[in-house]
DNA sequence: AAGACGGGGCA
DNA sequence: TGCCCAGTCTT
């Protein structure tokens, strides 16, 4: 008649936590795939690019084997990339250092690359169940709620504080179950917007229900605006229908992707280009020194990054110019295109233009 | 502490 | 359009 917070919150998750891929397990390998796909992104995204992860990656060693392409290739279109490389990395890491096993320490796991707060938790806890917190956006505003915390939650300080809050219920309790409860209530009870108050397990633990304030928690800051950028996009093709495709840098945005060539517009270009007409064209060299003879804008659109928004200006251009020591890119037949990892807005190209 | 880093779903 | 979502790394 008395049973705590995390007891009602445990006793809730398991008759009705959603069946899900990665919980039928209890292997290390697979929890770590599954929650660093899980990281900024949805459920219904993640579960049949798990599926063919680990169809094509069975083990730790299979993925360390593997060409970091391959592993792009699998992620294409789930985003934020660096956590494939990262896993690619770390696997090599694994096979290498820890003999091919999950180091059962989270000190050790925090050492590896993509491993940070969360993740460490999650897979200290769910494969282990030791007893650390994994707070991610759920878990914040969950606790933000129960606890009535008006702190910020974009500050790193209340990640802190929201730990603490995690770690003084985790005493009495298996920590696999009480980490995964808290995130099931925040994705299917405590929602952001519309929490179901009325149906929740935890009603009574809640002080911000009690209060009636949880339609005001948790407390975020506002993200600053995306920056806008328009990129005239080369769509050169020869004459045996190859398509110019070029691979990003190493580093930052899209890193390691393919691409078609693009380079960023100013306003006046931008009008040159919407104002092309029969028998004109416009010449550009990218940065790499070729030259492409642009005579249609053939299609425009928007695609949206956390802070940046592309205006994308899709022209039929034409090679005139490359340095084969200099140039990054080649003609690449559709068979050869099929098999490379582009970004999601070149794969819109490619698929609209294909048809 | 702040900014970079994807993409899709929803009101 | 704006906000949200099972974060980590770099500067
Ligand atoms: S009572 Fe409402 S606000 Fe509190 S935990 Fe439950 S769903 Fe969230």
């Amino acid at each position: 008649m008395n049973e705590s917070f995390e007891q009602v919150l445990c006793r809730w998750y398991e008759s009705n936590h959603r069946k899900l891929p990665w919980r039928e397990t209890s292997d290390p390998y697979k929890i770590w795939i599954s929650e660093t796909m899980l990281q900024q992104t949805r459920v219904e995204t993640v579960i049949p690019y798990y599926f063919r992860f680990l169809e094509q990656f069975p083990t730790v060693q299979d993925l360390a084997k593997a060409d970091e392409q391959q592993v792009l290739k699998i992620w294409e279109g789930l985003g934020y990339y660096s956590r494939a490389r990262n896993l690619h990395v770390a696997a090599k890491e694994i096979t290498e250092k820890y003999c091919g096993k999950l180091p059962y320490d989270p000190k050790e796991l925090l050492k590896l690359k993509g491993f940070g707060p969360y993740t460490t938790g999650a897979v200290a806890s769910i494969a282990y169940n030791l007893p650390v917190p994994a707070v991610d956006g759920n878990v914040m505003r969950v606790m933000s709620r129960i606890e009535k915390c008006f702190s910020d939650i974009t500050r790193a300080k209340t990640k802190k504080e929201i730990e603490g809050f995690v770690r003084a219920h985790m005493k009495n309790c298996a920590p696999c179950i009480f980490n995964q409860a808290l995130m099931e209530l925040g994705a299917t009870v405590c929602l952001p917007k519309n929490p179901k108050c009325l149906d929740c397990p935890v009603q009574k633990f809640c002080q911000a229900y009690q209060d009636g304030c949880a339609l005001d928690l948790p407390i975020k800051s506002k993200a600053k605006a995306r920056k806008k950028e328009t990129h005239l996009v080369f769509y050169a093709r020869d004459h045996e229908k190859r398509t110019w495709v070029q691979k990003r840098p190493n580093t930052g945005l899209l890193a390691n992707l393919y691409e078609l060539p693009h380079i960023l517009v100013g306003s006046q270009e931008k009008e040159a280009c919407r104002r092309l007409k029969e028998d004109m064209f416009l010449d550009f060299q990218t940065e790499d020194g070729v030259v492409f003879r642009v005579s249609e804008v053939m299609l425009t659109f928007t695609h949206l990054f956390t802070h940046i928004e592309w205006e994308l200006m899709v022209a039929d251009a034409k090679v005139l110019h490359a340095l084969a020591g200099k140039s990054i890119g080649e003609f690449c037949t559709p068979a050869e295109i099929e098999k490379l990892p582009f970004a999601a807005p070149f794969l819109k190209i490619i698929n609209t233009v294909f048809v």
